[in-house]
DNA sequence: CTCACAGCTGGAGCGCACTCCAGGTCAAGT
DNA sequence: ACTTGACCTGGAGTGCGCTCCAGCTGTGAG
């Protein structure tokens, strides 16, 4: 039953460097269910596969766009469950990036506003207007 | 000494509708010092002048692109501190302004993933290439 | 006069996402 | 044999930014 191509695994120290993850992040994304128990290698030291670091990759994405723990774990939950929940999944990313986009609309919207405090700075400071 | 137009003052309630900020939260800025002691009616409650509310709007702005409360404390002692520290609040904001900058790179990074995920999901879902 | 309502205060509590800690184990190097 | 360093566990603690609460007060409508 068991793969006969032996997949790289990595161990804790390399994952952190691979998913920016800290240590402590990873234990407490698998105690919650966010990534499933990862295999270990004798002594009981966690063995991350190229799938497993693929995975936090996509975490790493929905986190960084800001999408709350929660949320995520449903998201988890979908992709265990397998391929019927694709329509599920495609209207979570969905929502999610309608999300995102208002997130970036109002971040441009707010740092035009901030443009124009360092502009009036600028001219308050400049030695020009003689 | 008092200026002889009336400034029109906003209750809190109206404060509330016009910065999007809870009252809880407005008093709560007033206590860390985010904006300085608001002037009462007589009975004691807040009526916030327009000025006021455009240091909210400032406030509003900030928090909206991710500033710390602390470096918001930072900004708004300089303001009180008068005209001697343009230099510093253009610094200041102009560091903040590469951090927003950041921000929206990263989450457009991000947000191209998770457009080539739901361009996956709709492939596996579409009824077509038959 | 009575009542509802908006707001007041000081202080406690909360939700999120980690982060830290004490005490232990294992493998490899010298 | 000893030490070093990476990693292990369960559980407690942290920092941020609010948010809620009890108990009170002043204002205006009916």
């Amino acid at each position: 039953m068991s793969s006969s191509t032996s997949t790289p695994t990595h161990s804790p120290g390399e994952t952190v460097e691979l998913t920016g993850f800290s240590l402590d992040t990873l234990r407490y994304y698998e105690r919650i269910g966010l990534i499933e128990p990862v295999h270990r290698a004798v002594g009981g030291q966690r063995r991350y596969r190229e799938e497993d670091v693929e995975w936090l990759g996509v975490l790493r994405c929905l986190r960084d766009t800001g999408m709350p723990i929660a949320r995520m774990r449903e998201f988890a939950e979908q992709v265990r469950a397998g391929d019927g929940t694709f329509a599920h999944r495609l209207a979570l990313l969905e929502e999610h990036d309608r999300g995102v986009a208002d997130q970036i609309a109002l971040l441009e919207r707010q740092r035009s506003r901030i443009h124009e405090k360092i502009e009036h700075y600028r001219a308050a400071l400049s030695p020009a207007h003689t």
